[in-house]
DNA sequence: CTTGAAAATAAGAACGATTCCTATTTTTGA
DNA sequence: TCAAAAATAGGAATCGTTCTTATTTTCAAG
């Protein structure tokens, strides 16, 4: 027996905000994004929101970077490319899956991630040469 | 000018039970397994270690799971089957990688890692009914 | 339009993994 | 044997996230 929800305009612009982005942000990012809007808002509501949008599949996780928690409205299948010098995560597509082996358990989800420094942090640090 | 470093038995054990173990374990877990032998270690110790073997490329990480950063003395490439209800996390091999899109930055790691119910879990589960 | 129960929220306390700090101990090379 | 450098213990501090409780909002029924 699945709780019912009530209409709330902060949830719906928490999901908004997700959506017109694509810089898979951090509970807090979101946050600061809408607190102008929103002067009351709290960050437990933002991240009890983003559980539920987990929770029901509307949102995916990219994990953990850099100690924060990044989201992702897009849930088709594509990868992720992260920079670990400025923590930005980049969206990879045309990454075939290849034949799955045989798996120890039921497969729910499939993360490919890439890690390295963007061409950004890149041409950043030769320039300061 | 890189640091001189000093032999540690300690240091020493933390490495080799992560060599030990197929469970690709967190800090907490490795802390517990050498408490025993070394009853003054400290937590401390065992997360300084584990950083450092990491920068060295000793190790790599798996990543976050259920809040714990779980370890890998496996460096060589390979993918992970990570279980949501028992935090398991499983070597998943012969994975050959597809060849490799234009990344928007230089490629330091790939991760592969699937996440679902492991089988242990599942007949678990269906057992209780 | 009321009204009351359920749902959502704000505010901040609590929690927990990880990092940091400092005094002490260990290691190493001379 | 000795002194400088490295490593550690112990515990405080940090900080992302979750939890608690009183208050506010939503919504359906009357």
């Amino acid at each position: 027996m699945e709780k019912k929800k009530n209409r709330s305009r902060k949830r719906d612009a928490i999901l908004a905000c997700l959506a017109g982005t694509k810089t898979h942000p951090s509970a807090d990012w979101v946050y600061r994004q809408l607190k102008p809007d929103f002067p009351d808002l709290s960050l437990g509501t933002v991240y009890r929101n983003l559980s539920e949008f987990l929770e029901s599949g509307q949102i995916i996780s990219v994990g953990s970077v850099g100690g924060l928690e990044r989201y992702d409205y897009d849930v088709s299948p594509h990868a992720h490319f992260i920079c670990r010098k400025c923590h930005a995560v980049i969206d990879v597509r045309e990454i075939p899956l290849p034949p799955l082996p045989e798996l120890p358990g039921t497969l729910e989800a499939c993360a490919v991630t890439f890690t390295g420094v963007c061409n950004f942090c890149q041409s950043a640090s030769s320039d300061a040469q």
